[in-house]
DNA sequence: CGCCCGTTTGAAATAATTCAACACCGGTGG
DNA sequence: CCACCGGTGTTGAATTATTTCAAACGGGCG
C-alpha cells in the first residue's frame, strides 16, 4: 500500500478514510476509477453554471473555489477547496451545475467520468457513506459561511476565513501556525462579503492587534486562542476534519 | 393509494417523487417507517447544537427553521422548513448536531429512528438517491443564501427570502401570487443578516414599489416579474422543486 | 524597462445600525 | 368586563461600519 507516483488517489482516500470505514475492496474500487490527469492555469474554470456535466473534477494539487455570480456582476465565493477535495460532486446526482468552480492556483485536476463514480457509489456502499458524509459537512460549512457574512464584523469573518482555512489546511494534523494563503485579497473580498480595500485595513489591523503577522501572502497566526476568539471559530462545524 | 388520514407521508413522498424515480416497494418501504407523531407549540427546539440524536424529524404540518447561534448571542437563520422535509437528514450520518433547528410555527412532527432511515437507505437505492439530491439542494440553498447575505442590498435579500418562499411553498405548483408568511420580520432578519426594523423600513419600501401588498403578515406579490427582478431571484437554484 | 496585477492609503459618501419611543393586538387574569 | 402585558410592528434621529472613488506603490514577469 507503499504510495508511489501514480497514486493520485491518496489525499481523496486519506481524507474519506477520515469520514467512514473503508475496506481494502473499497480503497482498490477508488484506485481503479479512470482518472484523467491534466495541470490547468490558475483560474481555470472547471464547472460552468449552467452546464451539463459528464466529468466529475477531484483537486489533485492546487486550490480552487466555488463561486455564485450576481445579477450586478458581483461574485460571491462560497467555498474554497484543497487537494484531496472532489470539487463538483454534486454533479453525480444533480448533471446540471447551479454554480461555477475556478482554480485560483495552477492546478492539478483528475477528471473521472460521473457514470463511474455513480456506479462506485452504488457498489460501494461504505464509499457512499464516506462522499454522503462529505456533502453533508460540505452542508455544515456553507451554514457556518451563512453565519459568516450574515452576523459577524468584517474583522471577525475575515478572522474566520483564515481559522477554518489553517485548519482545514492542516488537514488532521494539528496546531496549524503559519499559512500560505493561495488567495488575493481581492478573493478574501468575495468570500467574506466585503470590499477588497477593507479586506485590506482588517488584516493590517489583525496585524496591529498582534494575532497575525503578514509577509505579502504568506501569513504566521501568532496568536491562535485570540485570533479564533475575534473570529468566534469554534471548529466543530467542520466536524472532525480535524 | 388514495391518501388517507394516517398517509403522513404524502407530502415527503411527493417531494421525493419528484427527485428520483421510486418504485411501489420503494413508497411502501417508506410508509413502513416507524414513525412517531406529536404536535408541538411554536418555538419548540427539535435539533439542538452539539447533542447526538438517534431520532429524526420529519416535518408534517407547520413551519421550522435552521438556525446557528452567533457567539455575541445573535442568530443566523439558514433555512427555513417545510411540510414534507426532513428537517435533520444529515444526523443520519453525521450524529452530533452542528446547529439548532426550532418550529416557528405549531407544528406537526414524526420522529423516526435513525437507524430506521439508514437502514432504508442501504436497502432501496432509489430513496437513497431522492435522499441524496435532497441534500444536495439543501447544500444548494445555502450557496445562493451565502450570496444573498454576502453581496445584495437589503431590499434585494429581502426579495429575495420572498421569493423562495413563495416558489417553495408553491411545490411544484405554478404562479405563487400570495403567501401567508409564518415568520416575524425578527425572523426574516435574523435570516437575511439585517436588522428587524430596517427590515420593517424595506418591506415598507417594497409596498411603495407596488410590487407585493401587505396586510400584517398576509403578502400578496402584485408583480411577480418585478419582485423577481429586484431579488436577483432565479429559481435553478432550487432545482425544479417547482 | 515598462507594464500589470495586487496591495496600500486617504477622504467623502452611504447603507444599515442603534437606541428609544410608541401603537397595536390577542391573550390572561383580576 | 376591563386592565394589563408581552410580543410584534412602526417611526424618528443620531451614529457607525463599510463602501466608494481615486490615486499611488511595489514587485514580478514578459
Amino acid at each position: 500500500m507503499a504510495t508511489n507516483d501514480d497514486d493520485i488517489f491518496g489525499a481523496a482516500i486519506a481524507k474519506l478514510e477520515r469520514l467512514a470505514k473503508l475496506d481494502d475492496q473499497d480503497r482498490a474500487a477508488i484506485r481503479a476509477l479512470p482518472c484523467d490527469v491534466r495541470s490547468v492555469p490558475a483560474n481555470s474554470v472547471l464547472v460552468r453554471n449552467g452546464e451539463e456535466t459528464t466529468q466529475c473534477a477531484l483537486l489533485l494539487g492546487g486550490f480552487a473555489c466555488r463561486q455564485r455570480a450576481a445579477g450586478d456582476g458581483g461574485r460571491q465565493i462560497v467555498s474554497f477547496h484543497l487537494p484531496g477535495d472532489i470539487v463538483d460532486l454534486q454533479t453525480v446526482m444533480l448533471p446540471r451545475a447551479d454554480h461555477d468552480v475556478q482554480t485560483i492556483t495552477p492546478a492539478k485536476i483528475g477528471w473521472m467520468p460521473t457514470t463511474a463514480l455513480r456506479a462506485l457509489i452504488r457498489e460501494r456502499p461504505n464509499v457512499a457513506d464516506a462522499l454522503w458524509c462529505d456533502t453533508l459537512i460540505d452542508g455544515s460549512i456553507y451554514r457556518e459561511w451563512v453565519l459568516n457574512v450574515g452576523r459577524r464584523s468584517a474583522r471577525a469573518r475575515i478572522a474566520h476565513m483564515l481559522c477554518e482555512f489553517a485548519v482545514r489546511a492542516a488537514a488532521g494534523r494539528s496546531a496549524p501556525d503559519r499559512i500560505q494563503l493561495p488567495m488575493t485579497q481581492n478573493d478574501i473580498a468575495d468570500a467574506t462579503g466585503l470590499t477588497p480595500v477593507h479586506v485590506n485595513r482588517m488584516l493590517q489591523e489583525l496585524d496591529r492587534m498582534d494575532v497575525i503577522v503578514r509577509d505579502k501572502r504568506d501569513i504566521r497566526i501568532t496568536d491562535w486562542p485570540a485570533l479564533q476568539r475575534i473570529a468566534d471559530f469554534d471548529a466543530r462545524y467542520l466536524h472532525a476534519v480535524a
